[in-house]
DNA sequence: CGTGGAATTGACTAAGGTCAAAGTTAGTGG
DNA sequence: CCACTAACTTTGACCTTAGTCAATTCCACG
């Protein structure tokens, strides 16, 4: 949790970005890229635990997550800690709260990460010469806020088993959709109950014994440090949601 | 609940715009208003109870709320509801959830509202031209997140008497900042006791009770379909929250 | 072997939900 | 002007869910 960042000296160019050309992801005019390509400064590594963005520091890049997992946060004075949402490859961060100044959460590696790096200035240049780009960014914010909203809805009206159920589909259809549950690697979430719990909005006790439950009627298993959804529709069941079907989506 | 929308014949042009002028926002280029003054196709006036927006719908337009309170809110198949955020003048509307397709939530007015109507189709247009603009987009996007995020926090971590706290200072000061509070009017937040509990989270009995503690330690006054909040500090202290300072917004 | 983070479990407590009824108030129509 | 209604608010009694506390177990790792 207080391991610093570990910048790595790649300089690997948007043309072999590891996202390009996974089935989720809308593919980019040769003008597009160029431009995305000189707004890139370099890329970026952070194990697993790390701080990628501390809330009330002036940040100012922006990053794209190419590999690992993620999630920003907000704490009470008194350590009390909400997750706001998870991150993964293709997600744009610190495009939330505001776009200048101060950032207004945290956010933290779940596992190790690697992003791409943009600085905040050379925003404008992408909105005056790249429209295109521009309605993407708004796309993407658009896309989080409708993710913030199932979160609220679920914390605020859901029982604390279909609050489970739902955030273990969503996060195991969000891993399915970004293509990083390939057919060589453990379908897993790389989570701890503790965050479970913290996203929730339930204590640990609580979320051990709710898990439990899932866990007995075959819905999930959970591992080590980790949560294998084995039963996706059921778990959608129980909770009475549907994810909404997303056409290819923009990233930068 | 089910009324219909009242469409008015009134077309005032932005440039006599009521928001214009006021403290909170910003000031517009001279081609930026031109181009909004095409943007614009319409007034429309929604009675107190209307619905605006319905969740799973198409929705070709946008609104700006011009006047009046509105809140955003999901539903639950059984019924349970979970208010998103309310809609106080200045505020953009539709662009939350996907930015083209079907709405993810629904809108409701609170009061009498009236709005602006923009054709969604539009932004294309906005996106090529006007980057300044295209800009404000993601920015209000951006604050709508960063409120939601807020929201989270609340309905996550706060107990009862936070949230309500929380969430009544936080009407208070956006109703101050907007300018909707002028010297002429009563200071009051068009709420019921059921559009709280159902933004908190919390059951309309305990929602009661609670708002009843703070009004007997003198925090605020809970009057007829409506609060009255006469101690805004000492409910931040309560929540452990500060409003972050906001400079001139940007509206469209 | 130890050690520390994570997961589990049981006993008890408290916050908040549910049920049911009654009181208030604004508005409506006679 | 007044009775009537419907939507809101308030209250008390009781129940359920979830939180707290305190151990214990289970691993992964050095």
């Amino acid at each position: 949790m207080v391991q610093t960042k570990i910048a790595s000296a790649t300089r690997r160019p948007c043309e072999l970005c590891p996202l390009r050309g996974r089935s989720a992801f809308r593919d980019f005019a040769p003008e597009e890229l160029a431009f995305v390509s000189s707004f890139k400064q370099a890329e970026l590594t952070v194990e697993a635990g790390g701080a990628l963005i501390v809330e009330g520091e002036q940040h100012p890049q922006l990053y794209t997550a190419l590999g690992g997992w993620g999630f920003r946060y907000k704490i009470l004075e008194d350590g009390r800690r909400q997750i706001l949402n998870y991150i993964l490859p293709g997600d744009l961060i610190g495009l939330q709260g505001n776009l200048m100044s101060e950032m207004l959460h945290s956010v933290e590696a779940l596992t190790r990460m690697t992003l791409c790096i943009f600085e905040r200035e050379r925003l404008t240049a992408l909105f005056r010469n790249h429209p295109s780009l521009a309605y993407d960014l708004t796309w993407i914010a658009s896309r989080e806020e409708s993710m913030l909203d199932e979160h609220l809805l679920s914390i605020g009206r859901r029982t604390a088993l279909e609050r489970a159920a739902y955030l273990l589909a969503f996060l195991d259809h969000r891993a399915h959709m970004t293509g990083i549950f390939t057919a060589d690697v453990p379908h897993v979430l790389p989570l701890t109950q503790q965050h479970v719990a913290d996203t929730l909005g339930l204590s640990l006790v609580h979320t051990n014994k709710t898990l439990k439950r899932l866990s007995e009627i075959g819905l999930l298993r959970w591992l080590d440090r980790g949560c294998e959804v084995l039963d996706r529709g059921r778990l959608l069941d129980i909770a009475g949601w549907q994810p909404a079907p997303e056409g290819l989506r923009p990233f930068i």
